[in-house]
DNA sequence: CCCCGAAGTTGACGGCGTCAACATGCAATC
DNA sequence: GATTGCATGTTGACGCCGTCAACTTCGGGG
């Protein structure tokens, strides 16, 4: 694995040094990379697919890269910085994973709404369990986002809209769709993303940690409808 | 803080050294501290209050008790091993905390099942608020507890019942209670441990993590209400 | 009384994040 | 087209971490 990583360092290298790397910009040298933000990003979420933000290790990133390591700080401010891009890329596949689930379900009234509910839940809980590293990643407390918040006030906003806000956002679109269809009371919107949010991210937890881990797919779409089914019902209630 | 670190060392030792501290057998040596595990976890306990599981250093422990590193390994098996043991504590807390709640309410019949629900999910959310390094750690999944799950069967057991089983147990007495009282319809009842769980899990992330980190104990009960009755009733409905 | 094994120590190794000082080479300037 | 400047990488070092091996100390059972 050592000689697997070192070999994956060099063929990067030699893609950039040949200037065959995909995103690389003309970099046919083999002192400057080229591309290495971005190169050393996709490292990173490799290592956080596979051992999640623990493995975020700045200079095995490096090493895979066929860099050295203090190369990296020419690009981010330290492993903080890095494990904050990888975090953004796990924000970004969750949400598509929810698109991806909620595209699925179409048409207008109650049962639609609900539908798309549910079809949130699923794509949330799913990503969970498909990425469970990238999961992990994307809801580590260290490691600033896109959105970097402090003690007190924003200190950099790299992103048209914050990543997290818009997986957030699309649960609130669908819970005010509920209520214009008439699926959910008025009275009892405000604050239901709370529930909803709660739900599905404590459930992927349960699969992640507890004792949901070890069940197979088909089982675990069975919670998952069971789970996404309890909140959405106990929002309708009256 | 380096210096308090040492301070605090020196004063652990000096205990012992007298034989003043309080578990302490009969260490008045030197050389020998008498009582150096539990000294150890207690150390290691302020760590996880302070920081949470990153934070749990064997170093770190080692250097508030005044005792060399290596020297926790005559206890434990590692620095993983020494996380497990304050991952257990923080259970016991947990649980502590569930108990503390749930025995405010007492009487009988629906609305006294329901009051019961709702306090275990605050004791529990409370718990989370109040020592969000513990909380984190007793969640942590590295770190093996007193029941040490690795891919394949348990490989240790060292106390009478899992502590992470004894919370549990708490919520599903009290689902039982609410099925036999009316409150919950029974064919409702398998998997409705499930949704209570993951809600106030996802709950505690979301404040510990989330956007609900900033809010106030007033606001924070609110939310606690609110989120934990959203899963209630839904638990209730038809 | 002795001595043996449990409990602690020192020293070392490799890996980590990070900093300072140095090397390289692309690109804009004259 | 040669010169030079600055972004980009490199080397070496520091202090921290977890862990192992080998040595030292001590207290309780023959």
């Amino acid at each position: 694995m050592q000689a697997n990583s070192e070999a994956t360092g060099e063929a990067e290298r030699e893609a950039a040094r040949t200037g065959v790397a995909g995103s690389g910009t003309r970099g046919k040298g083999r002192y400057h990379h080229g591309d290495l933000r971005n190169a050393l990003i996709r490292a990173a979420i490799e290592l956080a697919a596979e051992g999640g933000p623990d493995a975020v290790v700045l200079r095995a990133a490096a090493r895979k890269v066929g860099v050295s390591a203090t190369a990296a700080y020419r690009h981010f401010d330290g492993q903080t910085d890095l494990l904050g891009a990888v975090k953004d890329y796990g924000q970004q596949r969750l949400v598509a994973s929810m698109e991806d689930c909620g595209r699925e379900v179409g048409g207008q009234g109650p049962e639609a709404a609900r539908e798309r509910m549910m079809a949130l839940g699923r794509g949330y809980i799913r990503f969970a369990r498909r990425e469970p590293g990238l999961y992990r990643t994307a809801f580590c407390h260290k490691a600033l986002g896109s959105l970097g918040i402090t003690a007190e006030g924003v200190v950099e906003d790299r992103g048209p809209l914050t990543l997290e806000a818009r997986s957030f956002e699309m649960l609130t679109d669908t819970l005010d769709e509920a209520v214009a269809v008439g699926l959910i009371a008025p009275e009892r919107r405000p604050g239901a993303e709370l529930s909803a949010w709660a739900m599905v991210h404590g459930a992927a937890m349960l699969f992640l940690d507890g004792p949901l881990g070890a069940l197979g797919e088909e089982q675990a779409d069975y919670v998952i409808e069971r789970v996404v089914g309890d909140v959405v019902a106990g929002l309708m209630s009256p």
